[in-house]
DNA sequence: ACCATCCGTGCAGTCGTATGCAAGCCTGAC
DNA sequence: GTCAGGCTTGCATACGACTGCACGGATGGT
């Protein structure tokens, strides 16, 4: 591989010379980047991206942490965060966390080890030591996904309170009387939100959950739910209405219904959800389920993380998204709606 | 952030004392080891990786191009990949390649400046100035479900070929008559593989195809294609059968023959398909169709890759791997199968 | 013709770590 | 007691690029 110094000799300059080519804002007559233009298109040079972030102290790396992409959620967004992060000269460094949160951790500590100008963890959370030593790192940290009380941390997230509440009104309205809900895995913020919003907005009709049960975000864990929750019960003593906090979880859920409990959705069983993923508008899911814009998440992540690395800002922003409600086939439509 | 020097001096020795200890394999006495050990720990040092690969040379970062991540295979290989090579002290860079093809080159030069120690590209080609580039950087190339004739690159691959023919007997078998195929992108070595080896298949037994449309391996190009093949036709002018080249697009067509053309599968289609996303075993699909193990591929790739950055194997590897055909519901199961 | 200014360039030091070399120490065998 | 050999350790240099500083030349104004 052809150096900076290789191609200072060809061209018959000094090496700052060729830095200096390919530093923008850099003071270069015309002339001479076009000598050392050309010696570097006959040596295939292209600067060492380690050595120049060893010397300014900027890799235009951004650490991703995700612990699970079978949630179809995660692929959009790492993908639209890819790209925006590439449009803007960075790249991404990414790591799958294992499902211990406690290994974590030592994750975070290798990420660290390359520098990344910044770091975004996708619905992970990170023990007050690191915290500490990213702070130190002068490493601004993003949560996705995920809230943290602590105001140290950027977060970009969805008013998943607003959108629990958006799905108990849309219930009531479609006038159920069994009101059913399938929470996340509960260490996580947007589980609690959701389920505080949906439950609010249930109080403020005078209802409450008729019913409940828990499956951690994970696929295997909404069957067992649905199962638990539905099976060998009658029309009156099963819900006529589940909240799914995610569309991972409800497409898992609704299978259950179907295939295995022989139940009508939505006839028999409204089914609503959170996150709009690719598959839950699949005409066999027709999941109504609250938007949570990946586009705009990204887009607000993207600035949040720019303005901390370029701008200089010091102070940590929370973003809150707000959701919209698609409605699909998956639950009754209340009479006379959307008018 | 605390440097290697600085531990030296808080722990009263040489700066290559403290190199040598987080240098496995180096000659460093059980005190000095604890001493330094002491000191890091108290000023929080960790040894800056791009340092050390600037030095060393090798970044223990592997490369990953991607172009697109909304087919559900992609996901499954990348946390399997992501993993298998977390855990040989690996990391992955990754890019989302532009689908304009020819920008391709632009994205892999990039990531060639971070000095990766290998390069896998999943679904994507190259161009042949770019081989060099790579050949001379001595960075070797792995090419992730995708076949190249060019012997100088590693290839990952499953038997599309076989797999095209198992699909083409299993049809057979079911006693189809009017058997079509929806093709993938028809620069895709797995495309031309799949149908040849679906073609040959049905030669074998005296058929031939009965239609064909592309799709491109797009949702929306599959949607388009079955709408073409399928629309306005009755029971003997429509295939019974149709092979779709991959189960992304296959859940596009069905969805399209069910809910917009009312046809029902697989009583009066068949569909079967390639690839095995965990979405093809969810009930309402419950695709029939070759799988391409994820797990095996990654294993392979992962193994090719090391034997050429750590063994140091100069001879590429070609590996195809076997696929099995998983018979689910969406097709005719023909009489007596499994017996 | 003179001086102030500015632009372009090279020199040399720097980033944080790895490693060949040589010197020092200790051990054990004779 | 001597010497060979091995194990530890520090010194110095290298990796490849960036950048502050100083210097030379060109420019412009008076």
């Amino acid at each position: 591989m052809a150096t900076s110094l290789d191609v200072a000799r060809k061209a018959g300059v000094s090496q700052s010379a060729v830095s200096r080519v390919y530093t923008p804002g850099a003071s270069v007559s015309e002339s001479m980047r076009a000598r050392v233009l050309k010696a570097a298109a006959e040596l295939g040079y292209r600067p060492n991206a380690l050595a120049r972030s060893l010397i300014t102290g900027r890799s235009r790396i951004i650490g991703l942490v995700v612990s699970y992409l079978d949630n179809g959620y995660y692929p959009v967004a790492l993908e639209k965060l890819s790209k925006a992060l590439q449009e803007r000269g960075y790249r991404i460094l990414i790591f799958m966390a294992p499902q211990s949160a406690d290994n974590v951790d030592d994750v975070l500590s290798e990420i660290l080890d390359y520098q990344v100008d910044g770091l975004v963890l996708a619905s992970v959370a990170m023990s007050s030591d690191l915290v500490a030593r990213c702070a130190a790192a002068g490493v601004p940290v993003l949560l996705f996904n995920r809230r943290q009380d602590d105001r140290r941390f950027s977060a970009v997230t969805t008013d998943n309170r607003g959108g629990g509440r958006m799905l108990a009104e849309f219930l009531i309205a479609g006038r159920h009387q069994r009101i059913a809900y399938i929470a996340g895995w509960e260490g996580a913020s947007t589980q609690r939100d959701r389920e505080a919003g949906f439950r609010e907005g249930l109080a403020d009709a005078g209802a409450e959950l008729f019913d409940r049960a828990v499956g951690d975000y994970r696929f295997e864990g909404a069957q067992v739910a649905a199962r638990r929750m539905f099976t060998g019960k009658s029309g009156s003593t099963r819900p006529d209405a589940v909240f799914v906090a995610n569309d991972h979880m409800a497409i898992a859920a609704m299978d259950v219904l179907r295939y295995e409990l022989g139940l009508r959705v939505p006839e028999e069983v409204s089914v609503v959800s959170f996150d709009d993923v690719p598959q839950a508008a699949w005409p066999s899911y027709g999941l109504t389920t609250v938007r949570q814009s990946a586009a705009r998440m990204v887009e607000a992540t993207v600035e949040a993380l720019m303005a901390r690395i370029e701008a200089g800002d010091e102070v940590p922003r929370q973003v809150e998204i707000e959701g919209s409600l698609i409605v699909r086939t998956s639950a009754r439509i209340p009479e006379g709606y959307g008018r």
